[in-house]
DNA sequence: CCGGATCCTCGGTGATACTG
DNA sequence: CAGTATCACCGAGGATCCGG
């Protein structure tokens, strides 16, 4: 008898790994908590709220436990100071590859941004990783602090390979603000130079780097 | 009838391209009927109702309003036989990476069959296609026929890459028969020599062929 | 404040019957 | 065969409440 027993009861009834996958995360918001979790680390309840506008209490609730006894998160109470966080365990994580291959697909289809949609941290994180270009990072070091809205976050690539992590970074080799633009220029719809020209990024730092930056990433 | 169906209601409030893509394929039974379409090609209404037991006509006919009005899929009809058919869109041909993805995840954490879970053709082929090593078959060229129960497919390997396909292959170079074994098979859990000692599995060919067969599709 | 639990409403899902 | 129609039910969404 599974583990999980009990605790699933939308299943497909498919002797297959691609349904188990969706009986176990495959439920409305329980992607977007991992991917969350995924891009910042050890999270509260709170904070899990405040990544995801309109998820309700009692589902973000739900969901925990879900994943929790799917063996996908994990609940630890934090000494000092006392808080409760959720985290991922190494089966949660082993969804990073899932989670970036559907965020690229969702990226192309992305468009402009329709109203009341929002940004946040944890899916900017997201979108940098996803798009993030290894062949073009071959050898590269550079650090970048991004802007998009009043949301801050900066991408360390030391020889070739990523991190990136929410807040600012002030010795950055190039700081960039912008907005919902960020989509075209990632999808190249802009080319850098243009994109400042009109106003849509401002940077701090030699523009060739923004260059860089739009061949690191790319949609 | 409502002229909004088929219109996406639940959305993330995210501009963000992974809640995007959960908002066009995140739904109850969305990505299964894409997997189905992925693994056997344009499929009629009720080819694709015999291959996902337990979905209601009514849904199964909602989703696949969804993903035309998303451009996943294509509804068209054949003129000779008259009969109409689904297939995917070159956007929803792009998800593959994605269902190959959560599929391997979902493989190791398949465990036993449960209760009155079957086996279709087309999870086996996705399950086929999500856990062939392509390093394994550098320069690989065979032909594989597996049958699971009662479900026949084969495997052609041409120089390292893999097609599958439902039905049998007379003249497949193995001929493997076997049942939900299969997995244990798959993830290593029983040594090729053992299963066919145990009875897990039967062949009909060169047993080495079946040690390779472990080697090219690993969980 | 935080981490939920509870209550209520609404709409989607699931099961089935039905129609062109 | 390819869906549509109907309806019971349950999970999502929203608000509020409560113990720590």
């Amino acid at each position: 008898m599974p583990y999980y027993q009990g605790v699933v009861r939308r299943v497909y009834g498919q002797y297959c790994g691609f349904a188990r996958a969706l009986e176990l995360v495959g439920e409305r918001w329980a992607l977007m908590v991992v991917r969350d979790l995924m891009a910042g680390g050890p999270k509260r309840f709170r904070d899990l709220l405040r990544g995801l506008p309109g998820i309700p209490t009692n589902i973000l609730a739900a969901r925990l436990k879900e994943m929790q006894a799917a063996g996908i998160v994990r609940r630890r109470r934090l000494s000092r100071p006392n808080v409760v966080v959720y985290e991922l365990t190494e089966t949660g994580a082993a969804l990073e590859a899932s989670v970036m291959e559907l965020g690229r697909w969702g990226a192309k289809l992305l468009g402009a941004p329709r109203r009341n949609e929002i940004i946040t941290v944890d899916s900017l994180i997201t979108a940098l990783r996803s798009t993030f270009q290894p062949k073009a990072a071959k050898g590269v070091t550079i650090a970048y602090e991004l802007s998009v809205g009043d949301i801050t976050l900066h991408a360390r690539i030391v020889r070739g390979r990523i991190t990136v992590k929410p807040g600012p970074l002030p010795d950055a080799d190039l700081s960039i603000q912008t907005g919902p633009a960020i989509r075209e220029l990632l999808a190249g719809e802009v080319a850098p130079r243009d994109a400042v020209a009109k106003g849509l990024v401002a940077i701090r730092g030699n523009r060739k780097l923004l260059d860089l930056f739009a061949a690191l990433f790319k949609i």
